[in-house]
DNA sequence: CTATATTGTGTAAAATTTACACATTGGCGG
DNA sequence: CCGCCAATGTGTAAATTTTACACAATATAG
C-alpha cells in the first residue's frame, strides 16, 4: 500500500486488440502457488489442527500445515483437495477456500504465493495415511512456532470458522453422524471460546428442527446417557433462512 | 475433485532436512498471477461496477474487471491497490481481498491464477483516471459478455457485498460523507433487491447509535429536505458487537 | 397558496432471547 | 441392592427485539 507504479499497464500501450494472448501470457513474471490445507478436528472437546514438521532447514522443528504445489493444469480446489487426500481418509470431507497469502517473503526460498483452505473433518472417521515428518492432531490454542507464515494462516481460519458455525451447520462435519447435545455444546463452546446455557442452546438447535432423534443414546458415559441425533443437511438446504438482516 | 495422485509429495521423499530452499522453489511450476479489483460504486440509486471492454481478440467486445499483473515482489494487496490507484482517484479507499479464481483455462493464454479484490467508493469523490478501453460504470444487473471468468467474479463479489453490508458499515463507502437515511434505504434496497420497512429502517439505525447528525439537510430535492448524518467509524470500532449468535 | 412528494415519528402485538431450578436417569461403589 | 454422583431433560416469566402499520409536518413546484 505504498508506491503507485507510474508505468501504464500492458493493454493500454496499445488500443488495437492483442492476438496472440499466449505470448502476453508468457511474457508475464510467474510464481509458484500452492493450496496450504487447514484441517481441522474435534477431540476430547479441543480443536485440533493437523501439522507436520517443516522440512526446511531454516524452519527446522517448526509446526507447518499440510501443502503442496499447484500444478500446472491443476485446478485450485482440485490440489488442496489432493493434499487433503494423501493424508487422510476421506468420507464426508468439507473444503473451502479462506484467503490466499502472497506476501513476497513469505517463503524463504523465494516467491511463493500459497491459497488457504479450510477443511473440517471428525477424526475418528479418517484414517491419517502417510504419517512422516510427525503427522499429527495439534491443539488450536498452544500454537506456536510455525513454519513460513502459517500462524497467520491458521489464524485467519479460525475466525473464518468461528464465524463459519454461527452462520453454517459447518460443526457437525466435525462430530460424529450421530452425536449428543452436549457433543455439540462443547464443539461449539470450544471453537467460540465461551459458555452457553445449556437450556438455551437446547432450545435453539430443537427450534431450527433439522436434529434427526436416531432413537438412540450414548454410550460408556459414567451417567445418564443422552439422547444422539443426526443433522438433516437435506431440509437445512431446503429451508435454511435466506435473509438475516442487518446487524453491525 | 478426481483422481488422486500417488506421487509422494516432494518434501516426504526424504526425512532430512532440505537445506536450499531457493533450489526446491525454483525447481515448482509457475504461474503468472493477476489482481482484478471489483471495484463498486453507487449511483441513481443502482450499483455498479467499474469495468473496461477487454483488449483480447478473443474476447472482442466483452466487459472486462480491472486487473494487472502481480510483480516479481508485489504484496498482492499492493498489486490490487495500485490497479485501483492507477484508474481512480483514491481517497477514502476500501480493498479487501475476496476469492483468488484458478481454474487452469480461464484464461485463453495460458495459465493465469488471478485474487479478486473488492473496492467500494464513492462515485462522485472519484475522478476516473485513464479513460481507455471505454472504462465506465455498469450497471450491476445487466452484465453479460464478459470476458474469462469475469462474470463468475463479479458474482462471487456482489454477493459478498451484500452479506457484508448486512454485518459490518460498507455501506457507508459507497455514499457521500454526509447522507439522508433515505440514500442510506437506498441502498441497501438496491444491494440486497428487496424493499424495507421505512420506518423499523430508521428505528434500527437509530438504535445502533452509529450516526452523527451534521445538523445539515439535503438540497436540490423537490421535496421536504432530509437531514445528513455521517457515519462515526470510530465509535463503531470501539462498540462494535463480538459475538452475534447461533443462527441459520 | 395549493398540490405534491417525501420526511419524520409512535405504538401495540408478536416473536425471540434471556435468566434461571428442579426432577429424572443410568452408572458406579460400597 | 442401595444410595450417591453426574449428567440429562424440561418450562416459564421477564426483557428485548422485531414487525406491521398511519398520519401530521414541511419544503418545492407550479
Amino acid at each position: 500500500m505504498e508506491t503507485i507504479s507510474t508505468a501504464p499497464l500492458v493493454r493500454d500501450r496499445n488500443s488495437d486488440l492483442i492476438k496472440d494472448a499466449t505470448n502476453l501470457v508468457a511474457s508475464y513474471p510467474a510464481m509458484p502457488i500452492t493450496a496450504d490445507c487447514v484441517i481441522f478436528g474435534f477431540e476430547e472437546n479441543q480443536l485440533k489442527v493437523l501439522l507436520i514438521r517443516s522440512d526446511l532447514e531454516e524452519f527446522a522443528g517448526k509446526w507447518s500445515l499440510l501443502g503442496d504445489i499447484v500444478y500446472k493444469d491443476e485446478d485450485l480446489d482440485t490440489a488442496a483437495y489432493r493434499v487433503l487426500c494423501q493424508r487422510t481418509g476421506m468420507d464426508n470431507v468439507f473444503l473451502e477456500q479462506v484467503k490466499t497469502f502472497g506476501f513476497p517473503s513469505r517463503h524463504p526460498g523465494g516467491r511463493v504465493v500459497t491459497v488457504a483452505y479450510c477443511s473440517l473433518l471428525n477424526i475418528q472417521h479418517h484414517q491419517l495415511k502417510i504419517l512422516d515428518n510427525e503427522l499429527h492432531w495439534h491443539n488450536v490454542d498452544n500454537l506456536t512456532d510455525m513454519a513460513f507464515d502459517h500462524t497467520a494462516i491458521v489464524d485467519e481460519c479460525y475466525r473464518w470458522l468461528q464465524k463459519g458455525i454461527q452462520e453454517h451447520p459447518l460443526g457437525f462435519n466435525l462430530l460424529p453422524e450421530k452425536f449428543s447435545l452436549r457433543e455439540l455444546q462443547n464443539l461449539y463452546e470450544a471453537i467460540l471460546g465461551l459458555s452457553l446455557d445449556r437450556r438455551n442452546f437446547r432450545k435453539k438447535f430443537f427450534a431450527m428442527d433439522f436434529l434427526i432423534d436416531v432413537d438412540e443414546y450414548e454410550h460408556n458415559v459414567p451417567h445418564r446417557p443422552g439422547k444422539l441425533y443426526r443433522f438433516d443437511f437435506d431440509k437445512y438446504e431446503k429451508n435454511k433462512r435466506k435473509w438475516i438482516g442487518i446487524d453491525f
